[in-house]
DNA sequence: CGACCATTTGATATGGATCAAGCGATGTGG
DNA sequence: CCACATCGCTTGATCCATATCAAATGGTCG
């Protein structure tokens, strides 16, 4: 199983230093959290870093619009996908001061990013947003461990899994298209993409799902799918 | 890859009503956290379910002997096993109020029983408080990400990391006993009992280790185990 | 139109699962 | 205290799901 995943120079270091881009300063403030009105947007080309892994974990961010996903890449090359993060999402939140994974712009996304020191001292004044803090780290918990299950799985259900996840996350109606490609889907899988891509051509052809095109998927019947299930 | 682990009729559930048996009440108090404080000593049997998956979370648990295991089991019967703690582990702490897996102690155990609603309820006064919960959930969640990553490395990686991660947690210099079955190992990494005892024994052939007995592990040099690794 | 990159498809190899004994330790009843 | 049963672990033989290697196809952008 060396199943090196094709990391090429595709990741480009930005050598991000985080300042507000000529923006609206704090954001619209709507019912929202202390992000919303800390935060300052920036946006990130497709490929480029936005953290790297042991890096000091100094900021915070929120998915405004495009993708990310955070990663760890083995000494070997293998590398490991740990989330997929979408408009609405917040990721870099770990208690502890290094990052566990890096982070990368999928396409073209635009971020809140607020300084973690600071939202870290107003938690300690406003317990609400100590809660949230705590909230959203418990939700990352969540999807790691659904994810941990999900890899003792075979390679049909945790695609389906996968399918099913990102539509309840993104789809309108039963259609929806994904941001990554194949090797990142094989990556966040632990599959390689020649298995990925075979295993969506079979449930196509057992009409299941339909891809009109290779980033777009239609879900036939979930039933059928849940089925062969979570 | 059905790969069904053994799950017969091990699971004995207690049916468990969390009082406090006849002990010590609250704790010796150290510099210690709001869980010595508040906790109720209970002890649970051997393969005894603590509480079971999507129970409501009323409460939270540290280890004070012995050893828990918490999991997950699916439909057809495999079984993942989420985590294993041992004396001065938390466990249990979801911020969500349905517990995601099931928890059973693996070995006679004592741990101490503090209610969900009071320490959160205190969080709220006690930024403290509020500090330590969100750090043990931050914990799991390094604890989940490594595990992901290990769910993609070979057998032998796979085997590396665990007595690596089990030493670190109980070994007297390098020679530890653990308190888990193969077949606990197996399901932790998703692995067939079969696989692990194999790799054992080649490790063992290898001089990496040393097994004085099936429970009893010895390191032989944590150099070649490290190369091999993690 | 041509080059490049992502994806699919095909052929083959292999790590680990499955099936099947065998073995050693632990505990129980006689 | 011993014989036997049980349980957890190891070892062996075979099989299969998925990796690997290789090539063809399709979609996108200059």
């Amino acid at each position: 199983m060396l199943m090196q995943s094709a990391i090429q120079a595709r990741s480009v270091n930005a050598h991000h230093n985080p300042k507000p881009m000529a923006g609206p300063g704090p954001g619209p403030v709507d019912k929202a959290g202390a992000i919303e009105m800390m935060g300052a947007p920036m946006a990130f080309k497709r490929n480029v870093e936005i953290y790297g892994e042991n890096e000091p974990a100094e900021y915070l961010y929120k998915v405004v619009s495009g993708a990310v996903r955070t990663y760890k890449v083995l000494a070997d090359g293998r590398r490991q996908i740990g989330a997929f993060y979408i408009p609405g999402d917040v990721f870099g939140l770990e208690s502890t001061d290094q990052h566990a994974f890096s982070a990368e712009a999928i396409t073209d996304a635009k971020v809140l990013v607020v300084k973690r020191s600071a939202l870290v001292a107003l938690a300690g004044r406003n317990n609400e947003v100590a809660r949230q803090l705590w909230t959203i780290t418990a939700g990352e918990l969540r999807r790691a461990q659904d994810h941990i299950v999900a890899l003792i799985k075979t390679a049909e259900e945790r695609v389906i899994d996968f399918l099913l996840d990102m539509a309840a996350r993104i789809a309108r109606g039963n259609r929806f298209d994904l941001p990554m490609s194949r090797q990142d889907i094989a990556d966040y899988l632990g599959l390689t993409i020649e298995t990925v891509s075979r295993t969506l051509t079979h449930l196509e052809a057992t009409a299941a799902i339909e891809l009109p095109s290779a980033r777009c998927v239609v879900l036939r019947n979930r039933g059928s799918l849940g089925r062969l299930h979570g």
